[in-house]
DNA sequence: GCCCAGGTGGGTA
DNA sequence: TACCCACATGGG
C-alpha cells in the first residue's frame, strides 16, 4: 500500500507550524537562494545572499554584469564558491535571454518546459531546479532533498532504493497539486529531517513522526 | 580534529 | 547502471 503522505505532512504542520517558505524576497532571490544552499547549511547561504544584497548585486542584470572573479568573493561563504559563481552566472544568463531577466515572467511559461530549460544549466539538478519551478515560478511539485528521503525512509514510507522520481511521482499523486501546499510540506521535513531524523541518530527520539506508519506496514510504491 | 550541511557532475569498472 | 570522488566554507 501507499504511504499517507498527507498525513505526515498533516502531523508535522501540527508539531512545528507554517514554515512561510522561501525565506526570499523576490524570485530571483528564491533562483539564487536554490543555488547556493547547495549541500550548505542555509545560514552560510544567507551570507552570501548578504554580500550580494550589500554589492547591489541581488538583481539579474547587476548580477550578470559582475567579474567572474568578484562573484567568487561574494558567494566564498556558502561553499564551493568557484562552481556556484560560474552557475550563478549561467543561470542568470539564460534568464536575461528567455526572460529578458524579469524573474516574474517565469509564471507564464510551461512547467514542463521550464524543468527541461533549467536542467540544462550546468550545475542545476533536480532538487534546484524543482525548488525554482515551486517558489519562484509558482508551479505545484514536490521537491525532494536529503532531508525528505531520509525522513521517509526512517518512518517506512520509503522503500530501499525509491529515488528522487520516484518519490516525486509519489507525491505528485498523493498530495494537492497546490504551491502553497506543497512548498509548506518540502519545508516541513527539512524541518524535521533537521531537528530529529539526524544521520547518526536512527532512533530519532521525540520526532512527531514516530509510530507513523500507515496501517502498520511497510510502504510499497 | 572530525563530521555534517536544503547537490551536482564527471570518471571508472 | 553502480559506485566513487571533487567541489569548500563554517558550525557543532
Amino acid at each position: 500500500m501507499k504511504p499517507d503522505l498527507r498525513g505526515y505532512v498533516r502531523s508535522l504542520l501540527d508539531h512545528f507550524g507554517p514554515q512561510g517558505w522561501w525565506p526570499a524576497e523576490t524570485p530571483f532571490e528564491v533562483m539564487v537562494g536554490a543555488v547556493l544552499t547547495q549541500n550548505t547549511v542555509w545560514a552560510n547561504a544567507e551570507r552570501a545572499i548578504a554580500n550580494l544584497r550589500a554589492a547591489g548585486a541581488l538583481a539579474p542584470a547587476a548580477l550578470s554584469a559582475l567579474p567572474e572573479e568578484r562573484l567568487r568573493e561574494l558567494v566564498r561563504p556558502a561553499g564551493y564558491f568557484r562552481r556556484k559563481a560560474r552557475v550563478l552566472l549561467d543561470l542568470t544568463a539564460w534568464l536575461m535571454e528567455r526572460f529578458a531577466g524579469d524573474a516574474e515572467l517565469l509564471r507564464g511559461e510551461s512547467a514542463e518546459r521550464l524543468r527541461d530549460e533549467l536542467l540544462r544549466i550546468r550545475g542545476v539538478g533536480p532538487e534546484t531546479a524543482d525548488s525554482i519551478l515551486l517558489y519562484a515560478a509558482g508551479v505545484p511539485i514536490f521537491v525532494v532533498d536529503a532531508y525528505t528521503l531520509r525522513v521517509l525512509a526512517r518512518h517506512g514510507a520509503r522503500p530501499a532504493g525509491a529515488d528522487y522520481e520516484s518519490v516525486q511521482r509519489l507525491a505528485r499523486a498523493e498530495l494537492p497539486a497546490d504551491a502553497d501546499y506543497l512548498g509548506e510540506a518540502h519545508a516541513l521535513f527539512v524541518a524535521v529531517g533537521k531537528r530529529f531524523c539526524l544521520r547518526r541518530r536512527p532512533h530519532c527520539s521525540g520526532c512527531p513522526l514516530n509510530g507513523y506508519l500507515p496501517d502498520g506496514g511497510p510502504a510499497e510504491f
